[in-house]
DNA sequence: TGATTAAAAGACATCCGCATCTTTTATGGC
DNA sequence: GCCATAAAAGATGCGGATGTCTTTTAATCA
């Protein structure tokens, strides 16, 4: 609901990395991609924006794979859907009128802004440090499609 | 945002159709699509669907085209999004997983819940007559993409 | 019945999200 | 420098949403 595969996947691979991050190794794409239950070429796709983006760190070789940086905890949720899906989805009226606005509102605009804002709060003040929790085992099972 | 554009081109067709009833005449669809600046064959593709589902009425034939019936004015939003749309949409896990459901949430279950849970009650409450206004000139133009 | 009109139905075309596979590039160890 | 490893990058395929065009079916009127 809402948002795209990519995002989904994405978010996925971001907390399973953040998770094993106190190993101190790095995480490949082969293990993500495995233990998610996710495809493995679509995934390398998505974490390559990803990382581009500056929200992990990835490295080639031996011994290569993904990592965080010090920005991957505290980034906040809409940064990634900008990167996976991008933000124009939050402008479009759901009538499919050409703009989306208070000025010339659509009878529905009112609406949809309300569960739009309450929406785009969330995103904006949820990071991904929010979403990890203690019981890292379990959490890091659920991660996967199944 | 959140639906697809045979959504919003049918709610602005039944709107449309809705807003002249009262000339006692069936609205064609090639008026409907220039009048809301809509392609005119995918937009009768799409009415069709409404059609055979029951929210409106149609005719062949010289005099034919689109009307209401006893159904149309109480029918709810959330009615056309099955018809445009299908439901199964508010049951994916926003991180893709399997089964959305609070017995094995994801991290944001529970905060996709509520803005899911408020969506679908605005949209079962409403109705297309609930969007119908007095300044029925002005909405008419309005509906066209423009 | 025959002509006209307008929706229904179906055949295609295009684009994008999703997915797979192959080739290239960069890194580390020897 | 050479080899092995792993991400980056590119080519290709599939299916569904979107959009166009043509053919068929049904309704009205003369
Ligand atoms: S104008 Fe229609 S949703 Fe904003
Ligand atoms: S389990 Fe992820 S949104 Fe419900």
């Amino acid at each position: 609901m809402f948002f795209s595969k990519s995002f989904g996947y994405a978010l996925r691979g971001i907390l399973y990395i953040a998770l094993l991050q106190d190993e101190q190794r790095k995480i490949q794409i082969d293990e993500i991609a495995q233990k998610l239950s996710v495809p493995r070429h679509f995934l390398g796709k998505i974490m390559q924006g990803v990382v581009k983006a500056g929200l992990l760190q990835s490295t080639k070789g031996p011994y290569g794979g993904f990592s965080m940086n010090e920005t991957t905890l505290t980034t906040p949720l809409i940064k990634l859907v900008e990167i996976t899906d991008g933000l124009d989805q939050f402008n479009i009226c759901v009538l499919q009128l050409r703009n989306c606005n208070a000025v010339n509102p659509c009878p529905l605009h009112q609406e949809m802004e309300g569960i739009k804002t309450k929406l785009l709060l969330m995103f904006n003040q949820t990071t991904i440090v929010d979403l990890l929790n203690d019981n890292k085992k379990v959490f890091i099972k659920s991660l996967a499609t199944q």
